[in-house]
DNA sequence: GAAGTATCGTTTCAGGTGAAACGAAGGTCA
DNA sequence: TGACCTTCGTTTCACCTGAAACGATACTTC
């Protein structure tokens, strides 16, 4: 997470000047990156408001909870690549899950380096429980918007993430 | 910034069992919040690499340099409106940059709580330079798609920041 | 099987984070 | 004026973060 607090945000376009893009061409709030974020960081602060408080969850444990709902068992590591979190993160999670008894850990039969990572009953309880909730947040910001505008934002969302990636491993 | 590193994360669909749901019906990688974390830290990841390898601004610098480029003289607090930080990472912001001589500050002549925040020759230059790159940046994510695409990528955006803003100032 | 290398998950470390407390300045009202 | 409240920007505090170091386990090569 990334971004603010009490400030009182503008949309594009929302001040006159923000129309406007200053001497050098350049306006932030038409920036897609910066969009990209202000919006992203003010969903999952609604969404981490909605279960973090019925349920004491943070965003790193309820999507270690989400792959482990629909995936288990799995190891640490495909968690990792499932959720896009680093594995120091997603030790830290599992810790904490474990810690509260809605996660099981139990060794790899075969590795011994590998965890096997599975929900333990009241896990699933918990991720059967906020399931509707990210679904209906997930509805509510959708709201509005046609079948065609949310199939479009998807594919907008695949070709930005494929473009980065890109970029990442490409050249600078 | 949120996410992860070593990761090698999956596009949805890119391995069969992204496709299903599991038995709950929900997918965390077709989660709209989840999808607009993943592909906006990993840009924030890309753009910061490019700028502050060069030119040693942090994401928060850049967003600060960013507005008092287009919109100097500013307070504190009007940065905070603009770029959506909050008022302790725009005030660590600043006094970074004033530090680093990229930025003026001055007392307001007639309300001595507020300070008048504008760029050096220093800073102006910075800014200029780090604006193409910006650019570059962005029409390098947004290639591939066509205008129709990317304005509607834009509304997009719009409906998703009024939503959010509307869960926010709304009930739960 | 011994030596060297790779991978797994944890922990450490230095630095970044927002919420809240804070002092300073301004405003309001009697 | 003086008491009180608000607003501005800074600082403190407890926490979170990723990169790197780490010990443990597994694999590879000879």
């Amino acid at each position: 997470m990334d971004e603010s607090s009490g400030a009182a945000p503008r949309r594009r376009g929302e001040r006159p000047e923000d129309c406007e893009a200053g001497p050098s061409g350049f306006s932030l709030a038409g920036f897609l990156p910066y969009r990209l974020s202000v919006a992203t960081n003010r969903i999952s602060r609604a969404f981490a408001r909605r279960y973090s408080q019925r349920f004491g969850l943070s965003i790193a444990e309820w999507r270690v909870l989400a792959v482990l709902g629909s995936f288990a068992p799995l190891s640490s590591n495909e968690i990792c690549e499932r959720t896009a979190m680093d594995k120091a993160k997603v030790s830290r999670a599992v810790a904490l899950l474990t810690g509260k008894g809605l996660v099981d850990r139990a060794a790899h039969p075969s590795d011994q380096r590998l965890l096997r990572l599975s929900l333990s009953a009241q896990g699933q309880a918990t991720f059967e429980a906020v399931v509707p909730i990210a679904q209906r947040l997930e509805a509510e910001l959708l709201e509005g918007l046609s079948a065609e505008e949310r199939a479009l934002l998807e594919r907008c969302l695949d070709h930005l993430d494929g473009a980065v990636r890109r970029l990442e491993t490409g050249g600078t």
